[in-house]
DNA sequence: CCGGACTCCTGTGCGC
DNA sequence: TGCGCACAGGAGTCCG
């Protein structure tokens, strides 16, 4: 499932395609799949809120959100929940995937026109539109707490130390901490030797500084790997990441810690699956 | 206000 | 080999 690590990769991979590329044409195959800031259901306005007519002029992520700023103004905010993938195909190349397919742009720029789609199986996913990359970031981003790869340990101290709840459980709190979802949680809690189930305000300043280091490795040795390709992420050119191959404890519960060699343990946290070694993570409350 | 539980959804993979 | 069911989870929402 896409987290940080995904996010900008694939903001990465559309970047050269995209950015001075106008939009020529848009497909709303699916109404409720945008959401329009300000408006319950303008369905007339949908195709400049999803860009239409204008250009795009950056790429600009903040946690698991990415969003496509026209120099027009208007800004369409992108979620991929679960299952979402975004994708560019060069004028000419068919798309591979053409199931579940909510919206597509029809792109043109001086080096060559194309498609752009957003595909959803699960629909966990969606798009947000807002009139300025302010008032998305007003609106919607304000809710969110540091990007994970940005944030200090400080910050990060400060508010984990807010909240009785589990390490883990806190970790995946948007507001608390923007990027980090179920994989990284758990690998970048290996890497620190923090038991999963610890309670987020019983961390000393020092466990916090080890947390976020573990935390900035991870994400970034994961960007470097293109992300993990879990179920169906796939970039913006369809290509697949290695990261996985490198995966401590995500989704190896039963299986002995690469580090001791005693058997990783699973539980559930916060309605998650966690894995984690008993062993090497150690238990704070 | 906080934390826990439930809900949305469909592809995948396992057991029989 | 094929069928059916449990499971995967980001984040909004609701409830105690």
């Amino acid at each position: 499932m896409p987290e940080l690590p995904e996010i900008e990769h694939l903001k990465r991979s559309l970047e050269p395609f995209l950015i001075g590329s106008t939009v020529v044409k848009v497909d709303l195959q699916r109404r409720d799949v945008l959401r329009q800031y300000g408006r319950q259901t303008n369905w007339r306005a949908y195709s400049k809120d999803l860009l239409a007519g204008t250009t795009i002029s950056s790429l600009c992520r903040h946690g698991k959100n990415l969003a496509l700023v026209s120099d027009a103004g208007p800004v369409l905010c992108v979620h991929l929940g679960m299952s979402g993938q975004m994708r560019f195909s060069p004028a000419g190349k068919r798309l591979s995937e053409t199931t579940h397919v909510h919206c597509l742009w029809t792109l043109a720029s001086k080096q060559g026109n194309g498609k752009l789609i957003f595909r959803d199986p699960r629909r966990f996913g969606g798009l947000w539109s807002f009139p300025s990359i302010q008032m998305l970031r007003e609106h919607r981003w304000s809710s969110l707490g540091p990007d994970a790869l940005a944030i200090r340990a400080s910050d990060l101290a400060a508010r984990l130390h807010k909240t009785q709840r589990p390490i883990k459980a806190a970790l995946l709190e948007q507001s608390i901490l923007a990027g980090v979802g179920n994989i990284y949680a758990d690998e970048s809690l290996f890497r620190a030797g923090i038991d999963p189930r610890s309670i987020a305000a019983r961390l000393s300043k020092d466990r916090v500084k080890a947390l976020t280091r573990a935390i900035h490795q991870v994400l970034g040795a994961a960007i470097n790997a293109g992300g993990s390709t879990i179920r169906s992420y796939l970039d913006g050119s369809g290509n697949g990441g290695s990261f996985a191959n490198r995966h401590q404890v995500y989704g190896r519960g039963g299986q002995v810690c690469l580090a001791c060699g005693h058997s990783l343990e699973q539980v559930v946290i916060a309605q998650r699956t966690t894995v984690f070694c008993n062993h090497c993570q150690q238990l704070f409350l």
